[in-house]
DNA sequence: CGACAACCTGTGATTTCCCTGAGAAACACA
DNA sequence: TGTGTTTCTCAGGGAAATCACAGGTTGTCG
């Protein structure tokens, strides 16, 4: 088993190493080659680096090649049954934990036993975020001894814990719903840093969104009633560029 | 015999390690690969260290490398009779404990002479909590003379005796069926935790569940009525996400 | 200073999610 | 075999969340 490390950039993000420094290994597995690439793309963003397959087959033999510290695996792919591709995929990489997607009517339906081993899923159409989200509790979870229950965000004195999707400004809880907490999630994983109306839907919106581009302002909106009421301001517009999340004092 | 001792990880999560620190040793005996698939996984979750075998050959040999800590045994295997492996792996590990696998309708007096000697059985199709649960118990009380009373789990006011299956809230004393304590435990090995729908699932009904996912809003439903009813409640909703318990305080 | 664009937010329709009563089916036990 | 218990399905009600729309506000630039 590889032991994952944390440390903080400059900018106050936190990044996942393993511990001889190099950046973390995700295998993405997906007949689809829109799913892929998105993902890719959304992955490597976090500093990851991305290898990719489109079958069960290409699967084992990048396991092999590759030793990723977490997989990305499609329940649905051409050539063998899902469950067949894990049992393989187990006996390569016996200790790396697997993020499964599957489609939405499907969950009810035969995840039984996949989240066993403390692996996890998300429904098609998800999220990049979510996404995201999910692969770095599993890779910090299977960065074993080192278990620290690091699953805070804090930005000044707002609060946000993943785990228990708990959320404080000052002490004081504050409720939010499913899509304000994502909302609030990727805004505070980028302090001080300008993203766009775009980039915030894309990542935060599932990918087959086709709504207008102003539920954004509108989720600013709530999450400002709940986070900023009467307090001094976090979340600032920068007009014709997006918006920005940072510490009240400063 | 072996003693076995607990430490509390960071996350609150109890673990049974061996008085060397190491991790507790469990060997998995089942011709089903899907089975010992599922359970190997559930059980490294556990932080365990596990080792699978097929049938009964070699169930011997990896009882005599392997040197377990605890057996899970299918009673039904190709090569020999569940009767003559259990006395093989007796000869090599003559105080280590047994949980039996075996079928719903299988005689029942033949496990009952079984489990005379502190060993323990589940039926087909189990819940991982379930054979968890119990691996726990049966490896905590061969973990000789040392029975400190680490099989209740406490969360604010609400106590659970895993051993005793009794559940009390600030002191009164709380009836429930078996599926409803089986979820009230996953609750609170998790606790602050948001636990899916899906994840509960996963856990707590066997891994052949076929049924409607609802299940899960109805015995959380009857928990509340038991559990909550008139109190300041514990069990929470976080909608579209899932569930969580905590103490009532906060 | 005026005009335009970008942004904010109230209102309400629609959808989604959750809760729970009623009863059928499976089971446990005498 | 009968009785009480437990598990689960189904379906209706209700609450909450999501989102479209539109009118108001603020900022920017000529």
């Amino acid at each position: 088993m590889v032991s994952i490390m944390t440390t903080t950039s400059p900018q106050g993000r936190t990044e996942l190493l393993r511990p001889d420094g190099s950046p973390v290994r995700v295998l993405v597995v997906d007949d689809e080659l829109s799913i892929t690439e998105l993902l890719s793309m959304a992955l490597r963003y976090e500093g990851w680096q991305i290898r990719s397959a489109g079958d069960g087959q290409g699967a084992v033999q990048a396991a092999r090649e590759f030793r990723p510290d977490a997989v990305v695996l499609d329940m649905m792919l051409p050539d063998m049954d899902g469950l067949a591709v894990l049992g393989r995929l187990r006996r390569e990489l016996p200790d790396v934990p697997v993020l499964f997607l599957t489609a939405k009517d499907a969950v009810e339906d035969r995840i039984a036993g996949l989240t066993a081993g403390g692996d996890d899923y998300v429904t098609k159409p998800f999220s990049l975020e979510e996404v995201v989200a999910r692969l770095r509790g599993l890779i910090r979870r299977s960065g074993a001894a080192d278990r620290r229950s690091d699953s805070m965000l804090v930005v000044g004195d707002l609060t946000l814990d993943e785990d228990s999707h708990e959320v404080t400004r000052a002490g004081e809880s504050i409720h939010l719903t499913a899509t304000e907490f994502e909302l609030l999630r990727f805004l505070m994983r980028n302090p001080r840093r300008v993203l766009s109306k775009a980039q915030i839907l894309d990542r935060v919106w599932s990918y087959d969104f086709g709504g207008q581009a102003n539920v954004v302002e509108l989720y600013i909106s709530y999450l400002r009633r709940k986070i900023d009421a009467g307090r001094e301001p976090m979340i600032h517009t920068r007009r014709g560029a997006g918006y920005l999340i940072k510490p009240a004092a400063s």
